[in-house]
DNA sequence: AAGCTAATTAGCTTATTAGCTAATAACCGA
DNA sequence: TCGGTTATTAGCTAATAAGCTAATTAGCTT
């Protein structure tokens, strides 16, 4: 599994974050996500490995294309420890109904 | 409110998860936060400089100290909203029972 | 195999940030 | 108000990371 400190590094970029949101509607191969943003393709490139080693997405070639999709169950395993994590001891915090 | 992203600037350090760490046992003053760390008590303070402007601490002067307390509030709803934008859309993930 | 397209990696420059020490600010007690 | 304690800010250095262009790798087509 990909370390905490990898998946909170990733995350701390607002073009990684987006790249991510842009994930939401499918999986979406490399040139494709590059030709959304204005950054060189090789820097986005760079930003969709940074996401692949938090394992927050995940990869797959697609003949001559590499298709990146959006792994959310790393994230949202990411996301639970963390809110359980930040929880004060001793304290009450109300629970989400 | 603070923008999401001071707060994952402010998350993706581990000295900072760290302070975020140790406050869920209650509030602490800025010195016996950084006795605690073996950074200089300066570096500790600009951490906890920068974890006060992401709104994930709180601050209160008390006599010659300053105490600072974990802001869960706002970490919370941060946490919520992360979840909820992470979402891929038209996908019925799993929710919490 | 040659040529084309898709994508990553290498090498460089620039900006940001963590770390340090020293200086400054705020408060308290004698 | 002087000295001591608590904490932050200033100024610097070193490491990290984002951005670019150019070079390289991998696959497809003819």
């Amino acid at each position: 599994m990909a370390s905490p400190d990898s998946v909170f590094k990733a995350l701390a970029d607002p073009t990684r974050r987006e790249i991510l949101h842009l994930l939401r509607s499918g999986p979406m191969p490399s040139g494709e996500i590059a030709a959304r943003f204005p950054s060189a393709w090789a820097t986005i490139s760079r930003h969709l490995a940074v996401l692949r080693d938090a394992e927050l997405v995940t990869t797959e070639r697609n003949g001559s294309s590499i298709v990146y999709e959006l792994d959310t169950t790393v994230f949202q395993e990411a996301v639970e420890h963390l809110l359980n994590w930040a929880q004060p001891r001793g304290s009450n915090a109300k629970r989400r109904s």
